[in-house]
DNA sequence: TTCTTTTTGCAAACGATTTGCATTTGCATT
DNA sequence: AATGCAAATGCAAATCGTTTGCAAAAAGAA
């Protein structure tokens, strides 16, 4: 099992090879991705985006996460069916540890575990698209 | 690995016990829930009530499955971010496979993967309250 | 049956997200 | 640098799933 890590692709580059226009939102909204380790829903994502140009709008973040997503250069994820929570598509895929404490994200990375979901979906005539794997925790303390 | 059973335990009996008016639309949601084997969000079980006493409303459905849920006589699930489905609590723990083309689920349990799981929590000094996995496939066709 | 309390139906409120539309912007072209 | 046009924006209103306040109805104990 290993942790995740954080690199910083050019998305501008991605963009523009996509045939989107790289705007002033969006330049502020990619920044605001790449340079965060946390997973932040769109409301968060908001609020730091209107710290750099307060002109920004709600609903273009809501725009620009569906058209990152749809580009695959971030992921979406529903933890305890809360609002959408987004991280750059960063290389590896990985799966969530959710601290039910304080809402922190870990990710770890299991290929034994991605192994024997194969199997147990071959097993019953399907193949994975993708999937989703959320271990909601609590810290524990040594001393209890 | 293997698949879940449905059984149908005795709610009533039990909501009673816990200080609960078993009511007319109580009784027509959990005669819905124990007798189906698919996942049904709020609106399909909604619909399925009306049939047979139009009176009943959305709202109450809502305030059931929530009462149910606390109870610990349904589980909730958010596939796909969209709207909540329930099934009731029957027996063991299981997890999900969605075929993406169909909606439908199919349970299964692997011992093994649960294992892998507490494995993991535990070694990022965590422990687990619960979990999803959710498995997105497509059906597979021999012949292509 | 009567009383008290819980539950209901309804409609209005809610939070997250999407949409229509007029205006602004990016950027390819002069 | 100025122009033109499609694409993107901001705003407000709409939408979807869900919750809530409240007066009326029903459950269950006496």
């Amino acid at each position: 099992m290993k942790h995740a890590m954080n690199q910083k692709p050019d998305y501008e580059k991605e963009l523009r090879k996509a045939g989107v226009r790289i705007t002033r939102p969006r330049r502020i909204i990619l920044d605001i991705l790449t340079s965060t380790e946390d997973h932040p829903d769109a409301m968060k994502i908001f609020h730091r985006a209107i710290e750099i140009d307060d002109s920004i709008s709600l609903s273009t973040v809501y725009r620009t996460m569906n058209l990152l997503e749809e580009m695959g250069a971030i992921h979406r994820h529903a933890f305890n069916g809360g609002p959408s929570r987004f991280e750059q598509a960063h290389g590896e895929h990985h799966d969530h540890l959710i601290d039910i404490e304080t809402g922190d994200v870990i990710e770890f990375q299991s290929d034994k575990i991605e192994k024997l979901q194969e199997e147990i979906a071959r097993s019953l005539g399907y193949e994975i698209t993708h999937h989703r794997l959320e271990l909601y925790c609590r810290k524990i303390t040594p001393g209890e």
